[in-house]
DNA sequence: TATAAAGTAGACAGAGTTGTCTTGTTTTTT
DNA sequence: AAAAAACAAGACAACTCTGTCTACTTTATA
């Protein structure tokens, strides 16, 4: 059932987010969500293809929480504003749609998956792009410059808060790009 | 004697760093160096301990290059301009010293080490920390605004080229630093 | 040269991993 | 109500992991 597939999904992506995809072996995932080995194994047909839907989880969320956020920014630099922060918000742990911040999954499961050409990989590197192009449609002024400094300076913020645990990153990022849009 | 535990670390660096640290096992790094088991235990109290003897070792070679590549710049953007060329030049794989580029080291390795307070996470938190003080000790003129926005986009470019693949961050970093500075 | 230290090779224990298979129960559908 | 599908619980195989231990060999030191 869709039910039980949902349950070990939801319970993978919040074992896999918090510590990380290799550190949690599939008895952990079927231990908390009181799922059977066999029905993991009747709606996945590995863990990598777990995982896979796991990511495909975390994008749509992210996707979705972003366009919330973005939503009736009617300049580039509100655009800008309202992006980082709800970074920051989401670094201090106040986004309950993204859970507890430890940095981008993407970045982390990229990090965790070396093989470049793997559909872990693959999958992460589409992500990012289509992030890019959410944050393009809802820039009021077409400026393939800015879009790029955004999208550096996002990945910047996002690594430094999980890193160095400075969670003023995305506070300093609107600085510089609202300074630099004058 | 130092010989052997200077190739099981140098072995380590190569194969944690292409491959990531919880993808390598022991027996693996013994195989390749050569090394005996007990011989890599007498050198080492366990896993951890070799990898934070790695994750030293991966410091010093990144702080030694990093030295190299800003000495004698004469101005805050010289400073810019050598720091994100030799950025580009590391994710193109012309940095022999570095290595083959697979995104930074640190940051993967606190994306494979959930715990905060783990000795690995606080390790790369302490080596980005002293990079910063790296680069401000290079720059001509105190500007701890421009120093916050060198070390995000610094992030932003290294975490861009590794999970995009877009080598090309380095170059838009400098031209967005340097915009700026006017 | 004799003794001590360091290293090799690999078996082994104990724990963990993914994935399969079995047996019995619950739930859904016909 | 009967048949079919889904699920639970867990044993099990085959593998990998770290770390210890033993027996033997090489190298360095006194």
């Amino acid at each position: 059932m869709n039910k039980k597939r949902k349950l070990l999904i939801d319970t993978s992506l919040s074992l896999f987010y918090s510590n990380g995809i290799n550190s949690i072996g599939i008895n952990e995932i079927l231990k908390i969500s009181g799922v059977a080995k066999q029905t993991l194994y009747s709606h996945f047909e590995s863990k990598e293809s777990l995982i896979l839907a796991t990511l495909e989880q975390r994008h749509m969320n992210f996707i979705e929480w972003l366009e919330i956020k973005l939503q009736g920014a009617d300049s580039n630099e509100k655009v800008i504003i309202r992006l980082f922060t709800a970074l920051e918000s989401w670094f201090t742990n106040s986004e309950p749609m993204l859970g507890d911040f430890r940095g981008c999954f993407f970045i982390n499961s990229s990090a965790e998956f070396s093989n470049k050409s793997s559909d872990i990989s693959l999958f992460c590197k589409r992500h990012k792009h289509k992030v890019r192009e959410i944050i393009r449609l809802h820039m009021t002024k077409e400026n393939p410059f800015l879009l790029d400094a955004i999208c550096i300076m996002k990945e910047g913020a996002i690594t430094s808060a999980y890193v160095t645990g400075d969670y003023s990153s995305a506070m300093k990022c609107v600085q510089i790009l609202t300074r630099y849009e004058c």
